[in-house]
Parts: structure tokens; C-alpha cells; sequence
DNA sequence: TCCTTACGCTACGACCCGTAGCGTAACTGC
DNA sequence: GCAGTTACGCTACGGGTCGTAGCGTAAGGA
């Protein structure tokens, strides 16, 4: 469901195909694993779409907007299971995301287009409606079945909760994403378990876990 | 001191010109800074640096190296400077990170090239050596004053400890670059503040504080 | 059936890439 | 000084992508 949402979705003349939709995303996500971000054209993602290189103009205003959109369904396969203690859940959804940061596709894109939306407002807002916030839900989530089992005070002050949620996705997130992309050293189920307990029990604890 | 170390540096000949290459890595930067990454190219940055673009291309491979080398020199401004506390060095050694990367010559530069680098072994290494590693020396520093000042254990195990600060250095630096480019939101004092309590003492009592 | 919109195709100017070739400049060893 | 070697500036080039315009055709709605 890509709220791409053109506000006038005209009721007469021909509709667009939604066929040619997936099919040109299927396209690029291909072409992002065999070519990567760099060399991605958009004339090539149209003659794997068999689509003619003007039908993508009239959907996308350009690379960006295209592989943010085919990309950001992959982050929709996050889920949070309940394993029964905050620490196991944590372990569990950093070990998801890494599992999604090793795909081709999302390795060489992620990167691409948050570079690229240093310079340009709309594409930013575009990425964080359709994957950053969506991701979101995993802490706020997260964190209610940790009060639930008594592992974290209910926090009173709603503004000041808010924040230590966003604080806690940009580490969680943040970690990660250094580990595979900048580090390039694998995310494995030893270092999740070593950044949960320094989460869960600050640096001192950390050092001789 | 940029070590692009050509293993033979000729005896013979006319000598590069040092004020040329100069002038090409301040003019890249310029140029990243007028253009942003994406539409930076070899010409302009020869226009700008008053140089042919032939000469660009007999020291450096392409634009990817060409900006790594010309960003990399920022990253040597940080210090950490010991300010009695583990709390307050790292506080203060993230705002000098953040402070860097409200550069518009580095926040359209760093997430681009890693991207480039999940497809280039070559710039991979490249990036690690002339930027990643330098800022590990951070971490180490700042871990031997906390141990002198008995804030942190000393860690007997040698490759333990050495994993613990990848892993220490990973967390703050992915939480900063997240915070500063993915959300797209200030690293102020304030969320520095909050970091490091939650890197010091954990989840818990972070949400407490 | 008419109207409206989407589609495929072709062609186009503009731009950047990376390299080759040439004459000139700068520095070294004899 | 002179010859040898390398760097530099300049021009030119084939190859590729970009994004758009124009046209005829296809697929729906009133």
C-alpha cells in the first residue's frame, strides 16, 4: 500500500496500470542487486519492466522517488514477536533488521537516497513517512509489553516519552545500520546480545558482560 | 598527511604540484557544498580548482575517491578533551560529531560514499582507513581515562576489550549520524545529554531521567 | 460513439564521462 | 648547459544518460 496518493485520481480515460506499477518496481529492486545505486538507469529498469521509459516519468520524477518507493515495501516484513523478556525482543528485532540490511537491494539504496535527501526536502519527508516512521512502531511497541512485565517504569510525562522513544530507534537503528554499512562487519546473534545488554544495562555492566 | 602513499614517488621528472592537489580537495568541497553530492562532477570541480580535468583523473580514480579524500581531513578536527567525567567527555565528543555533520560538504558527502562502498571493496578500505578508524582513537582514549578515574572496570581480556569498543564505538556514532541525518532532527545539548545517560546506565534508568 | 487519459515508440539537444594526442613546463642527472 | 623524464593544459572524441516532445494507438467512462 504505497500512499503515493495522487490527490486527483481522474475517473475518466484510461486507468494506469497497476501491473506496470509492480512490475517497475520489481524491475528496480533487480536492477539494484545487479547494478547497485550508481549505475541504476532508468532506462534499464524500464526494459526490464518492458515499460517504455516515459510511463515511468509520468509516475516518478526521477531515480530517487523510484527506488524509495521500491525499497521501502522490504521494511513492511519487520515484525516484533513477543519472546517473552524485553532483552530476547530486542535481540530478536536487531537481528531482523540486519537480516534486511544484508539484501543487496537495500544495502546499496538505504544509503543512496538518505544522502541524497540532505539536499532535498520532499524526498526526506518521503522517507520518513514511508520507512523510517513506519519503524517506529517497533519501539513504541516494544516498550508496552516491557512495562506490562514490570521491565520498564510507566513513564507519566507523554512529551517527555516521546522523546526517550526516539532517542532509543536512533540508537537501536542507528547501531545497527553502522555495524553493517560503515563497520561492514556482520551483525551476528554474539553482537546483538552484547548491544542489548548495553542498552538494557548501560556501559559499566557492558564491559564485563 | 594523506596517505595515498604512491608506493613510487619518482626521483625524476617534473613533481606534482602539492598546491594543485590543494586546490582540487578545496574546490571539491566547494563544489559538494554548492552541487551536493549527487551533482557534483570531475569538470566543475576542475573549473572551480583552475585545473584541467585530465589532472584529476591522473590522482584520482574517479569522484568517489576524489571526495573521500577531500572529506576525510575534516573528520581530524575532533578531539576529545578530557573534562574530568566519562559523562561529560562523551557528551561533549558528540556534539563535536554533530557539529560536523551540519556540514553541508559532510552530510551529502558521508552517506554517499558508504553507499558506493557496499559495491567497491576498494573504497571500502579507503573509507576505513582515512576516516572510519581515525575515531576509534576516540573511543580507546576515552575508555583509558574512565579506567584511570575507576569509572570503568579494567577489562583483562585483550580481544574482549577490543570488541566492546567496536561495539561502544558503532553505538555512538550510528546513534549520532541516525539522529542527525535519517530523523533529520538537531543533536543538541539536551538529546546529548540523553544519550549518554542511556549509554552510561542503560535502558532503565535512562527512562527515568 | 465521443471524450479523456495512459501507453509505446522515436527522436532530440544537453550534459557528463573517461581517454587520447599533442605541445609545453618543470625538475634531475650527466 | 643539455638530454631525459614526468607533469600539465588544452582540444577533441565516442559513448552513455537525462528528461522531454510529438505522434499514433489502446483502454476505459459518459
Amino acid at each position: 500500500m504505497l500512499s503515493r496518493s495522487h490527490p486527483k485520481p481522474p475517473r475518466t480515460g484510461r486507468p494506469r496500470s497497476a501491473a506496470a506499477d509492480e512490475a517497475i518496481l520489481e524491475a528496480t529492486r533487480a536492477s539494484l542487486v545487479d547494478l547497485g545505486w550508481s549505475k541504476l538507469t532508468m532506462s534499464d529498469v524500464a526494459t526490464r519492466a518492458g515499460v517504455a521509459k516515459t510511463t515511468l516519468y509520468r509516475r516518478w520524477a526521477g531515480k530517487n522517488e523510484l527506488v524509495v518507493d521500491a525499497v521501502a515495501v522490504l521494511f513492511d516484513e519487520l515484525e516484533l514477536p513477543d519472546l517473552g523478556s524485553l532483552s530476547a525482543d530486542v535481540q530478536a528485532v536487531v537481528l531482523q533488521f540486519a537480516a534486511l540490511l544484508e539484501r543487496p537491494e537495500t544495502q546499496t539504496a538505504l544509503m543512496a537516497v538518505v544522502a541524497e535527501s540532505t539536499r532535498d526536502e520532499a524526498l526526506r519527508t518521503r522517507i520518513r513517512d514511508s520507512i523510517v516512521d513506519r519503524q517506529k512502531r517497533l519501539v513504541l511497541q516494544g516498550r508496552q509489553r516491557a512495562q506490562e512485565r514490570g521491565e520498564l517504569p510507566v513513564e507519566q510525562d507523554e512529551d517527555a516519552a516521546s522523546t526517550t522513544a526516539d532517542l532509543i530507534f536512533d540508537v537501536i537503528a542507528g547501531a545497527v545500520v553502522h555495524r553493517a554499512l560503515v563497520s561492514a562487519e556482520p551483525v551476528d546473534a554474539d553482537w546483538a546480545r552484547r548491544f542489548t545488554v548495553l542498552l538494557l544495562t548501560g556501559l559499566g555492566a557492558a564491559a564485563s558482560a
